[in-house]
DNA sequence: CGACGGGTTGAGCTACCTCAACCCTGGTGG
DNA sequence: CCACCAGGGTTGAGGTAGCTCAACCCGTCG
């Protein structure tokens, strides 16, 4: 997966409207990306906003980073988050569909839109890699529709702390200390209900003893499996 | 945009595992799918379930299908709807993430994924079709994800009228009347509201003279300007 | 004809929102 | 060094949009 044994040379009678390198060289996304330049960012200062004509592909390596889109009265949804590791502007519309706003100080590797096309054009892995990260990319969309349009406010607290838990056992840290970046009016805009909401049902967790809430940015898990049970709708 | 002459025989030394075409035939994923077979499906019949392995990829012909998942409790989210025209089924992942279910007789144009993937995999154009595609899904997916977690009910009704006449138009029908294959029940599991819901709502826009409802399945838009108005949060 | 699926309407309830007060923390400047 | 302030969070009280439950209508189908 990592590396691919295909080094492919287009033939150079075709496809002359574009300019290609002599050479295809057939890293995979993360190959480039590990590659390309370092772009730091403060909290609250915005990657790129929507109507932004769509020149680059991120990736978060350090911080976190809100996708969001604002109605003209100012109500905000929160389509998601992007932690370490996560790519960003990944979408084939020609402009931004979203904003994309740091939440925290962030780190972000930048890499030219034109450069992804083109390298996509020759290297059939690299286009099924972007098509997998968009396609996770819908996944995650789906999981929030399910939870926004059907659960209650504690089935949707309990499933966004749940997904945070789960993200990071893929990522080997801990299933059940939890670091929240953001803040509660961010977790209430990304899950469609109020900041009081937000802090009101995770006290009423603390006083279910299913959550340790130390300070408000980190929260404990401590009853997992209640959890599961609460997410999914157990009274 | 409809052929592209690039002919292209990958090398004989690479790629051993997959069976592959001896000389690739450039159509375009509309092209092959006008010569997929047909099948034919009964309202309430399931194209695809969650879970199952996803072995094609389908383009509506006629009918129209939802896309939703289901909670073990019952509740359901409809993720889409699916009108002539449309493919389903794109997502990378080996098992279906949703199930996909007619709302009326319906026929589709059935692809292999085999096939699929073996063109996308050396006919850059048809896997950036590809691609096109899901980020299409994905914008509706945003879409729907500001609706169900920031419209009140009488917008998110607003919305989807709205994007029912857009839809219309795109494809050279009336922008102002309005066939609604599903049951309220469907619009309401779409919409994150009840049945209930639904209803009063249709009722309360008809006494307001923006719609006409002549019958439960059909709309007609008396005034757009003012939809469009309540779709954006005008009290 | 009766049963059934789909739709509408009414009455009452409740989960969540709104508005407001208050707390805490960290940063800034006098 | 401390006062002040701003941003973020919590908690309370009251209001309401939408839900629940129920009755009823209509068209279709067996």
């Amino acid at each position: 997966m990592l590396t691919h044994s295909l080094a492919y040379t287009p033939p150079t009678t075709v496809m002359p409207q574009t300019a290609r390198p002599e050479r295809h060289d057939p890293r995979s996304l993360q190959e480039h990306l590990a590659a390309a330049p370092l772009r730091k960012i403060e909290a609250k200062q915005n990657v790129f906003a929507e109507g932004d004509r769509s020149t680059h592909v991120y990736r978060v390596e350090s911080g976190a980073i809100s996708l969001h889109r604002i109605m003209p009265d100012g109500r905000r949804q929160i389509l998601g988050f992007a932690y370490p590791g996560d790519v960003i502007g990944l979408g084939a519309s020609e402009l931004h569909r979203f904003n994309a706003q740091a939440v925290k100080p962030t780190q972000l590797r930048c890499l030219r839109r034109s450069l992804i096309d083109s390298v996509a054009r020759v290297d059939p892995e690299f286009a099924q890699e972007l098509f997998h990260a968009l396609s996770l990319e819908l996944a995650g969309a789906h999981d929030l529709l399910l939870t926004t349009g059907q659960r209650s406010a504690t089935e949707r607290i309990a499933t966004f702390l749940l997904a945070m838990s789960r993200r990071n056992q893929r990522h080997n840290r801990s299933a059940t200390l939890i670091d929240l970046p953001m803040t509660r009016a961010d977790i209430g805009d990304f899950l469609g209900i109020t900041i009081e909401t937000v802090s009101r049902t995770f006290t009423k967790l603390r006083q279910l003893d299913i959550i340790d809430l130390a300070q408000s940015a980190s929260v404990r898990i401590l009853d997992i499996d209640d959890l599961e049970q609460l997410a999914e709708g157990a009274q």
